[in-house]
DNA sequence: TTGTAGGCGTTATCAC
DNA sequence: GTGATAACGCCTACAA
């Protein structure tokens, strides 16, 4: 029944206990190397009577593997960051690794001192949704270190690591098209430009136009807005700035002003593009608060698929990112490099899925076209 | 700068540079014992130089502590972990612990396996959500063997460990008693009993009612049918059996097609009361899809209080259990322990909230009284 | 197939 | 204050 005592049930007391050297002990225990038949009974079964538990500190330590996956998330609070979390332990239980988890909140700093941290527990590899994708020595030191990488949603600039995300451009294009082709000329946006360096819209809106910017170098929000603006383009319908919130990053306060400010002027927009699971939320709260119903007075799409879109009234329309899936695929790519994988970095791009919903319908007292 | 080149700078190579022994770097290092300043700047300089980063496995396999706290949640993507681990993780980070993440899906084995992963992996204790209330012997025994314990909504009976849950009974009684008070006889609630000995509804409504049952002793959604029960028997108001859909633990389909069924009858209940986010979420699901008015057709309280709850139209009335202060009272309890707090048991309950919104109303046709 | 000896990177225990 | 030296629990030679 193995009834343990004192919990320090070391790989010597057993050896003692059955009669064999510590290395027959450790070679049976471990799964390693040859052993008689008889001696293996006799090694599990004092084992067993001791209630020995193998000691995987002093294991690593020699092997120089933990077994151990580090995972950086922005805020594990968050619908996001929660299921991508679940796609990953649930890889990574399978193959009997451990998840270290530490949340960032986007911060540069908390992120430097949580990869750290990781680092010195000898992870065996880091899975992280990197804040800055311009400027991370310790990401490439990590690399350099022998740390294996995969990002998730974002991708660091010139950074030696796989990644998994999903064509936020392609995606919000999509969106925005469908608005445009039900007849909205006037489509909301609150855009994320915190770190966008000339600091504004305008300048942002001139380099998509004059193709001067790589999208694949760019935050996921800033790609959203790119897919905006490419396909207002594409429909030949002038964009009115004024339609373009901007707001920091991740704050629900600012957003809902912004939202609100917006969805209460006199020439409001017919319709609203949401870019993420918290705009989507503050953007309903402001709804419901204008007591503007949907899609009657406001169509609606929403980045991030989130439960009660489903069942709100007529249903919103969404774009679902497959984050458990991005969170396998990312936890798979990570213990394919752990088994020595060393071939050229994978850039997965997973397919979102697009939720049609109630909420979108053509403009009031707008003629379609 | 401190660039590192192959990742392996022992302190040995650090003591080397600096002219020192192993014993003075690591005391600088490590930050114990006593150290001329001179040799301080010394081997503080050679390490930056260096790049060395301490290898905290071989720190841990010495002094016994790996500071790393392990967490078995039921499912980390339900926004109920989710930010109860948010509050454990936060506390953690702020003392320098790390926190090492398993699912259990509520499924006693996996469970198992991951406690014993965690426990090989030398945490200094356990938070835990346990799957089991009756009968955890794996939990004991980690206890037995030193690893500190708090859990988390559920009490194991008779284990020593800490916890940290809310008066499910209570908070479910107090919800009863305002549909009751507002009018309504015939209350609907999804109830999960699906480990309740004997199997039925009917034995729990009579052991409760002849007072044969110790409430501290139950599953959360047994204990919010407790309360449902209660509130009943304190108005005099007699109980409809069939208004109780029984259904087993963390199923939606189960669920959605249990409440599809119970607000379909042709005396149908005026009221529903939600046991958790699941249950509300498909209960929402229901109400929409059967075209019900909230409150006009139905009223709805909701245990757990969701995002959606305060957008949703009229807003819906729920118990906010207080999530992350939940995670983080655990965390702190555990972080005493693992100072060496030997106290006794530590039982905490956190008040939950109650979000008085509009989704209660007197049902139709209904005299007050 | 088995045992002996050495070491993984630290910290702990002593003398000095 | 400091430096040998012995742990910590296990694995990996290598020799037997």
């Amino acid at each position: 029944m193995a009834e343990k005592r004192t919990s320090k049930v070391t790989i010597t007391e057993v050896a003692k206990l059955a009669g064999v050297s510590t290395a027959t002990a450790g070679r049976v225990l471990g799964g390693y190397g040859y052993t008689s038949e008889d001696n293996k009974e006799r090694v599990r079964a004092s084992a067993e009577k001791l209630g020995y538990r193998p000691n995987l500190l002093a294991r690593s330590l020699i092997t120089g593997k933990t077994k151990t996956i580090g995972v950086v998330a922005g805020d594990i609070q968050s619908p996001f960051y929660a299921s991508i979390l679940r796609g990953i332990a649930d890889v990574a239980r399978a193959q009997g690794f451990g998840v270290l988890l530490t949340n960032s909140d986007e911060l540069l700093e908390r992120e430097l001192e949580a990869v750290q941290l990781l680092l010195e527990k000898q992870i065996d590899g880091l899975i992280i949704a990197p804040c800055d994708i311009y400027d991370s020595a310790h990401l490439h030191a990590a690399v350099r270190a022998g740390c294996p990488i995969v990002q998730i949603d974002r991708i660091v600039n010139g950074l030696a690591g796989d990644s998994v995300t999903v064509d936020n451009r392609a995606a919000s294009r999509n969106c925005i098209s469908q608005l445009l082709a039900a007849g909205h000329h006037r489509i909301g946006m609150i855009a994320e430009l915190e770190r966008w360096a000339s600091g504004n819209v305008e300048t942002f809106l001139d380099r998509v136009l004059d193709s001067s910017l790589d999208p694949a170098t760019l935050f996921p929000s800033w790609q959203r807005l790119f897919g905006y603006i490419e396909a207002h383009a594409a429909a030949g319908i002038p964009i009115d700035r004024d339609l373009i919130g901007r707001v920091g990053a991740y704050s629900a306060e600012a957003a809902k002003t912004r939202t609100m400010a917006l969805l209460s002027r006199p020439d409001r927009p017919t319709a609203l593009f949401t870019v993420d699971g918290l705009t989507s939320a503050v953007a309903m709260d402001a709804i419901t608060a204008l007591n503007l119903r949907i899609p009657d007075d406001l169509s609606l799409i929403c980045f991030d698929d989130l439960d009660w879109m489903t069942f709100i009234k007529p249903g919103i329309t969404a774009v679902a990112q497959p984050l458990t899936a991005m969170g396998e695929a990312a936890a798979q790519l990570m213990l394919a490099r752990i088994k020595g994988d060393d071939g050229p970095m994978q850039h997965l791009s997973l397919e979102p899925t697009f939720a049609q919903r109630g909420s979108v319908a053509a403009p009031m007292f707008a003629t379609t076209a």
